[in-house]
DNA sequence: GTTGTGACATTAT
DNA sequence: CATAATGCCACAA
């Protein structure tokens, strides 16, 4: 019989398949990990706000901020997530404030009544989730 | 394989 | 207040 090389360094690594992160290998509109990011920011109610940490770990990710981060910057179009009423730890908003995403998120906020000043958000509107 | 880079957070100095 | 050191981990090069 002629096993594969695949089948046999399966074999012979019986520890291997203990797996405790298992790798993402899916589109990205498919992986659960994203999934559950864009859920956890599309729940932020109007006029609150929510951070990049929190955002996480209600999507069952503690530790994984960045992740949060990532998630929104490759979120599509179409799925419309409320992208400005998530900001840094301690509602502090966390692009440079000449940039555009900075003046649009403070807009779109204020827009919402969420008061912003010096880049940072009134510590009321943080959601508690 | 390695290395560098982020829409971050926390802790220490 | 600011800066640095870590931790975190997907992704691109």
């Amino acid at each position: 019989m002629r096993a594969s090389r695949r089948n046999l360094h399966a074999l012979l690594s019986p520890l291997a398949k203990q797996r405790a992160r298992r790798p993402t290998r899916t589109a990205p509109d498919e992986n659960p990990d994203l999934q559950a990011l864009w859920h956890a920011v599309a729940m932020i109610p109007a006029g609150q706000v929510s951070t990049y940490g929190e955002v996480a770990r209600a999507a069952g990710l503690p530790g994984r901020a960045r992740q949060a981060g990532y998630a929104l910057r490759i979120s599509p179009a179409h799925l419309k997530l409320p992208w400005h009423r998530v900001v840094g730890a301690g509602g502090k908003i966390v692009f440079p404030q000449s940039s555009r995403h900075f003046r649009e998120q403070v807009r779109l906020l204020r827009a919402e009544g969420v008061a912003v000043k010096q880049g940072r958000v009134s510590p009321a509107a943080l959601a508690h989730l």
